[in-house]
DNA sequence: TTATATTTGCCAATATTTGTCAAGACAATA
DNA sequence: TATTGTCTTGACAAATATTGGCAAATATAA
């Protein structure tokens, strides 16, 4: 299975009749890396997403959203706790939520 | 916050009247090592979850549910959409579930 | 104080990630 | 078939991150 964010970028960049090489070209990198990344072989750098965004013309923070489930879904995916983990991780993350 | 993992290593290890020393040395790696796993400082190798938690007389599973917690943790803290991201991953964890 | 336990900062070795290049696969079409 | 354009893949080096160990600093206890 390919990346959530993957298959967004490709989503919105054929959409718009854009080219691999166009979009590494907007992005300043090569063509591969853009190809791998929509294909879900490699994770895209989080400081590059809100220039994807732009121009892409895409809402930066559903790219970010995205991305970011795709780095959870990483460290879980091949673990048999992979749920008991994230109803753990979820309380804390809420905990310091509400301790602001 | 100190991590989850390193919490409960440093109760297994403290109500078992162990040092560092002594854990470390179980362990083959350095005290300063188990210091700052206790601490959150730093996180242990997957790898060396089993037999800390042999040494410890703990849960393996529990111990590795808490670690990969923390990863978790490591990945989202100080995201904004850390919620949002942790719900569209669990779709997808659970989606993968289904399908085997 | 002295002795012991823990913490911290730093370093070198190792591992991982990143971007580039070049070659290959694939489809459309001349 | 040969050509063209797009996309994919693997190998590689450079940059970055992680790891374990040492030694000094700090804490704790007697």
């Amino acid at each position: 299975m390919a990346t959530q964010f993957g298959e967004r970028i490709r989503e919105l960049r054929t959409k718009q009749n854009m080219l691999l090489r166009q979009l590494a070209s907007l992005l300043d990198v090569d063509t591969s890396i853009i190809s791998k990344v929509e294909r879900g072989d490699r994770q895209l750098k989080k400081e590059q997403i809100p220039l994807l965004a732009q121009v892409l013309k895409a809402d930066v923070e559903e790219l970010q959203t995205l991305w970011l489930a795709d780095q959870i879904y990483a460290v879980v995916k091949d673990e048999k706790f992979a749920n008991e983990a994230m109803q753990v991780a979820d309380k804390k993350i809420n905990f310091k939520k509400n301790k602001k």
